[in-house]
Formats: structure tokens, C-alpha cells, sequence
RNA sequence: GCCCGGGUGGCUCAGCUGGUAGAGCGUUGCCUUGGUAAGGCAGAGAUCGCGUGUUCAAAUCUCGCCCCGGGCUCCA
């Protein structure tokens, strides 16, 4: 051990073999040396399980590993090496600005800037181009380190790095330097700015410092970066197309909703959205009355005094809206829970009822902030496809999974992906410990005895019950909630529900809040993005187009489309004086499911030609057969 | 709510540094009766989000308001 030689160190390759390297080497020094190659390599390193930086020194008997630029790892780093050369830019054309932080993002990256005029889009250009400086020099990153006190005084002028310097436990701080630019940064980088290749600046945003709105607005700048040129036009090429199919752009060429100014966050459905919605409620209400549930109807309006009751005078209020009857204060509902609690006191309730399943289709209001209204994602007036359930607490693992595979079967008919969250006990709780324990691990057994994968976020339940959470993603990754399942600890106690049970004793019920697809609006828009406006059969709005060749063939085609009608489809009729291909354009934008064109060859064989929206046309067609086969179709649901 | 961008005929958009508006699509009429993604011609249609100020003159410049879009979680 004395003898060995304090100049080298041993590293253990990839394939397990091991290598003894210069003490000094660095993870890039490694790459080389095993014949990775620069370019292929492309490399960054990970020492002992931790992904290290290619500029840090080599530690003994360090493993490594090598991955390509490819591995999300390496892109991550790639990005975050992108917004330090990206804060090199800004500083030196805004000498002014304050930088804070910089991360790498799913997609991308951001650095926020305190400025005092915040960036506008113009400026993303020069900024872009001040880049490709920094990168064509392929400046080196180098890693250094500097005393809490040092870096304090360094960044005696920026409070926020202060604010992160004194935030962090570690005793020395690491900072990163390219040329002049230097930042606080735990790392690790590529080894110089031209690694860089594939990088664009994508918009500018306002951020609260911390995302704290008590905080100071900061300017973001956020954009992405990968490891070729074409892997980002791939990229961008992918969001163009994704805009395109925009539920709001969509609702508005299908005609299915809209949103006016006299009513912000309070959506128009049209007929053929409402089409969409029906269709929905219909199916929703079949499966429910057949999983045992009964659908009921409360009021939108109710008196202030059940909402101090219930809690929500106190804690939701801001997000309310209030009228007044008679000189007395009345609000409109933001939750369905209240005159859910008062229908359950009607009667006194036997635990020979439970699970007692209650839905009810119910409209909300709630005041959202108005920067936060998004088409069909985000509104102020929505229905939940609420239910609340009543049950002894030893009920609930088998609600609960219940209500877990009623979720998967209807997201299963829509063909969604989701994604599942488990939220547990807060710091501020109510209800026993006890309770809670039950609940969660109810919930948990729930989830496990599915199979089903899911994310635990410790803490972040509900002050009155543990919940399961249900999201879907829309067409630009956003991830929105839709289902949801929640106990609730509290709604029983204030309104003191009681159940007889089997010792002849009052107890107290345990509660479920629950919704499936969330609300209606929400869902929709989803589902619009999902099918990019080409509704399955059963959904959609406009099921066949009937496309006379002629004039003269109209009579047969009103004779068709009747057939058609009187077996419940949803026909259009389209005798404008227009070539057929006009007509079958029309339709294929409008997304209709068949076209069928009827002209002298039609009425000669008595049959119809068809034309999906996929472009299969099909001669010589009866329609007797036709019939049957949308009605499978619809049937099918697919 | 806050930061950035936007609001021009039904729709999509053009109108630079101020002189009361353009195109395409759609719509209406006429011609055309045409077989699977746009036939031709003609016409109608906008006090340029709302209000205010500057000016001889404002869609274009001030200020205020409303609405739409993006962002405000992802820790150096």
C-alpha cells in the first residue's frame, strides 16, 4: 500500500477489467484512453454510481462508465451545458441581468434572469446568435471550488445566488467556468462548449423566483437541445404537428365548442360537441347503474350557511361565487359534497346499505385565476362525474379497487395512457392516526393487488384523507388530472353522519369522493387531442357524409340517408352543386367516419359506394350490409 | 393575479416608421351536372377588442380596461 504509486489511480472499465490511469486523468482522459472515441463516446462518466463530470478528476478505484450522448443522462447534461453557455450570451448582451438558476428540463432547459426590462422574443435571436459564438470557440468547462465565504463574496451583488449558497449544507461550493463565465453549478458538463451542436431557444416566460408568487417575477428563457441537428428538427417538427391537433384548434374548425368573451372559462358546447358529450353521459350512466351505483341530482345554488358548515366558507371561499336570495347569502357550488351530505341525512342509514355508491353528474363553479384558463383544460364552470360512497372503514380496500378497475375499463374504451399518484398523510391532518394508517395502506393494497404501477408522493394528501390520482397527458405533454379517488375524513364529522351498524350503535361512515373521468370539459378536450378530432364511430358527431354525384341523384340519396337515419345513425347530407371531390374534401377535413357517393351505377345496382377517412372506398356495397356493419362498429365502440 | 406575445370581414392571416383597409377560404347569385382531398365568373361582407388621449388625420402612437395564447412544479 505504501509502495504504490501516488501518480495513478486504478479504474475499473465497463467490461470489468481494470485500467491505471494518471491521478490527474479525467473521465474524457478514460474515454480516450479505452478507444471510445471523442465523437462516439460522447461521454460522460459515471464514478461509483454517480454521474461525475468528464473534467473531474479521476478518484481511486473509481468505476466507470462510459455512455454515449445518446442516454438520457448525457442529454440531460448536454442541456444543462446548453443554459450555461446560453447565460454566457445574456450576460455579455445584458450585462445588467442577475442570473439564478438554469436546470435542465424534460425537454429542454430554462435559465431565469432578474432583468429589468424583462426578454422579449426579438431578443431570443440575438441571444441565439451570441451562442453559436460561445460554441463555435468550444470553450472548455472547467470545474472548480471555492469556501462558502468566497462564493458569498463573489456573489455579494446577486442575492439569489446567496439566497442558494446559504441554503446548501456542503462546506465548499463548485462552481463551473467557460472563458470569463463562471457559475455556481453542483454539475457535471460536458467538457467544452462545443458539444453543443443542436440547441434553439424556444420562448420566454415569466417565473416567480422559487415559483413563489410572493417572490419577485424573473424572465425565463426556456429551449432545448439535443445531440444532432436532426434529432431537433425531429423534435420540432413533432410540436408543430402535436399544435395541429390542438383541442382548441380542433373544437373550433369541428365545430364542437367555443369560448367568448362575455364569458371567460364558461365554454360553449355546440351541437356536435354536445353529441360527443351525450354519448359519454349515456355510456357513463349504463355503466354505473350496472356497478351498482344510483344517480342523483343536487342544486347549484345553496345557502352560505352549508358552506360554513361544510368547511369550504373558510378554506375555499376565494374561489367561490356568491348571490344573494331574499337578502340572504346564498353560493354557487364548487364541489358536490355538501348537498351530497345533506341527501345522505335524509334517512338513517344501516350498514346493510354500505357501500352505499351515490353519483351524481355534477356542474361546478369555481373562480380560477384567469391566467390559468386553458380551452377545455382549465375552466370556471365544469361537471364532475362525481360519486360519494359510504362504507365501513374494513369496506374500503374493496371499494377502492372498485373503483380503480371502473377507471381502468372506461380508460381502456378511450385508449388512454395514464398515469397513477398516491398521495399520503400531510403535516396538518386531521382525522386519528389510526385512520389514516387504514386508509392509505387500504389504498396501497388497492393499487398492489392490480399490479398496477404507481408514484407515491409522501405528504401531499389532502388535509382530510389520503387520495389516488389519475392523469392523462395532452397533445404537448402537459399531464392533466382527471380521476381521482379520495377519502374524506371530515365531510362525516361536520355534518355528522351516522350509520346503524350491526351492534345496533351509531358509527360514523367512512366517506369516498371519487371521479372517473374527471370533468366532462377536461375529458373531452383530451379526447379530442387524443383522436385528433377523428371520433370513433360511437362518438362521433357526424358519422356518414351522403354525396350525390348529381343533382339527379338526390332523390335516391335522400332515400339512402333516410335508411340511414332510421337506424339511429348520424347522417349529413351534402347536395351542393359541387365535383364530388369538392364534397368528399369537405367531409375527410370534417373527420366524418364514411362518405358513401351515390350516382347512376349506384341507383342501377341499387347499392351504395363507401369511402372511409382513411380513403378505402368499397363498390357494389348493399345497404343492408353497410348497416351492419356501423352498427358493429358503434357497438364496438372503437 | 403576475411576466411576455396577440386581438383586423364567419375562418386563417397581410397591412413597415400615422393619411379612415387587403388576400385566400367560406358565404350569396349565375354558369357548370362533375365519379373519391378544392370547377368558373360575379357580388355581399370590417366604424381594424373596448374606452381615452395626442394629432389636421390613428387599425397604426399614449394611457386604462377586457379577452385569447405561452409561462409562473421540475432547484445551483
Amino acid at each position: 500500500m505504501m509502495s504504490e504509486n501516488v501518480n495513478e489511480v486504478t479504474v475499473t472499465l465497463p467490461d470489468g477489467s481494470k485500467m491505471k490511469v494518471d491521478a490527474c486523468a479525467t473521465v474524457l482522459d478514460v474515454a480516450k484512453k479505452i478507444g471510445a472515441g471523442l465523437a462516439k463516446a460522447a461521454i460522460a462518466g459515471k464514478i461509483d454510481g454517480a454521474v461525475c463530470d468528464l473534467c473531474a478528476e479521476i478518484k481511486k478505484d473509481a468505476k466507470v462508465e462510459i455512455i454515449t450522448l445518446k442516454s438520457p443522462e448525457a442529454l440531460e447534461i448536454l442541456r444543462h451545458t446548453a443554459s450555461h453557455v446560453m447565460a454566457e450570451a445574456v450576460l455579455k448582451l445584458f450585462p445588467g441581468a442577475r442570473p439564478t438558476i438554469g436546470p435542465a428540463i424534460e425537454n429542454g432547459f430554462y435559465y431565469d434572469f432578474d432583468v429589468k426590462t424583462p426578454f422579449t422574443p426579438e431578443d431570443l435571436e440575438k441571444i441565439e446568435a451570441e451562442m453559436k459564438k460561445i460554441i463555435k470557440k468550444d470553450v472548455p468547462l472547467e470545474r472548480f471550488e471555492m469556501s462558502k465565504k468566497e462564493a458569498l463574496e463573489h456573489y455579494k451583488d446577486n442575492a439569489y445566488k446567496s439566497e442558494l449558497i446559504c441554503d446548501l449544507s456542503d462546506s465548499t461550493m463548485s462552481f463551473y467556468r467557460q472563458g470569463d463565465f463562471m457559475d455556481l453549478c453542483r454539475g457535471p458538463h460536458l467538457p467544452s462548449t462545443g458539444y453543443v451542436k443542436a440547441f434553439k431557444l424556444m420562448k420566454v416566460a415569466g417565473a416567480y423566483w422559487r415559483g413563489d408568487e410572493k417572490n419577485k417575477m424573473l424572465s425565463r428563457i426556456y429551449g432545448t437541445a439535443f445531440a444532432s441537428q436532426k434529432e431537433l428538427d425531429t423534435y420540432v417538427h413533432i410540436l408543430e404537428e402535436a399544435e395541429k391537433r390542438d383541442h382548441r384548434k380542433l373544437g373550433k374548425q369541428l365545430e364542437l365548442f367555443s369560448v367568448h368573451d362575455e364569458a371567460p372559462g364558461f365554454p360553449f358546447f355546440h351541437a356536435k360537441g354536445c353529441i360527443i358529450w351525450n354519448e359519454i353521459e349515456k355510456f357513463w350512466r349504463e355503466v354505473h347503474t350496472k356497478r351498482g351505483y344510483v344517480i342523483v341530482k343536487t342544486p347549484l345554488i345553496l345557502n352560505k350557511k352549508l358552506w360554513v358548515q361544510s368547511g369550504h366558507w373558510d378554506h375555499y371561499k376565494d374561489n367561490m361565487y356568491f348571490t344573494e336570495i331574499d337578502e340572504d347569502e346564498y353560493a354557487v357550488k364548487p364541489m358536490n359534497c355538501p348537498g351530497g351530505m345533506l341527501l345522505y341525512k335524509e334517512k338513517i342509514h344501516s350498514y346493510r346499505e354500505f357501500p352505499m355508491r351515490v353519483a351524481e353528474l355534477g356542474c361546478v363553479h369555481r373562480h380560477e385565476l384567469s391566467g390559468v384558463l386553458a380551452g377545455l383544460f382549465r375552466v370556471r364552470c365544469f361537471t364532475q362525474d362525481d360519486a360519494h360512497i359510504f362504507m365501513m372503514p374494513s369496506q374500503i380496500k374493496d371499494e377502492v379497487t372498485c373503483v380503480i378497475e371502473l377507471v381502468d375499463y372506461f380508460y381502456k374504451i378511450f385508449g388512454y395512457e395514464y398515469r397513477i399518484e398516491l398521495s399520503t398523510k400531510p403535516e396538518k391532518a386531521m382525522g386519528s392516526d389510526d385512520i389514516w394508517e387504514t386508509a392509505t395502506e387500504a389504498l396501497k393494497d388497492a393499487l398492489d393487488s392490480k399490479g398496477t404501477q404507481y408514484k407515491i408522493n409522501e405528504g401531499d394528501g389532502a388535509f382530510y384523507g389520503p387520495k389516488i390520482d389519475f392523469h392523462l397527458t395532452d397533445c404537448l405533454g402537459r399531464s392533466w388530472q382527471c380521476g381521482t379517488v379520495q377519502l374524506d375524513f371530515l365531510m362525516p364529522e361536520r355534518f355528522d353522519l351516522t350509520y346503524v351498524g350491526e351492534d345496533n350503535e351509531k358509527h360514523r361512515p367512512v366517506m369516498i369522493h371519487r371521479v372517473v373521468l374527471g370533468s366532462f370539459e377536461r375529458f373531452i378536450g383530451i379526447l379530442i387531442e387524443h383522436y385528433a378530432g377523428a371520433f370513433p364511430m360511437w362518438l362521433s358527431p357526424v358519422q356518414v357524409k351522403v354525396i350525390p354525384v348529381a343533382d339527379r341523384h338526390k332523390e335516391y340519396a335522400e332515400k339512402i340517408a333516410g335508411v340511414l337515419k332510421d337506424n339511429g345513425f348520424r347522417v349529413e347530407s351534402d347536395y351542393r352543386q359541387e365535383k364530388v371531390e369538392h364534397k368528399i374534401r369537405d367531409a375527410q377535413l370534417m373527420k366524418i367516419n364514411y362518405m358513401i357517393v351515390l350516382g347512376d351505377k349506384e341507383i342501377e345496382k341499387d347499392c351504395i359506394t363507401s369511402r372511409t377517412r382513411e380513403g378505402k372506398v368499397r363498390f357494389n356495397v348493399g345497404l343492408d350490409e353497410f348497416v351492419k356493419e356501423l352498427q358493429d362498429e358503434v357497438e364496438a365502440k372503437k
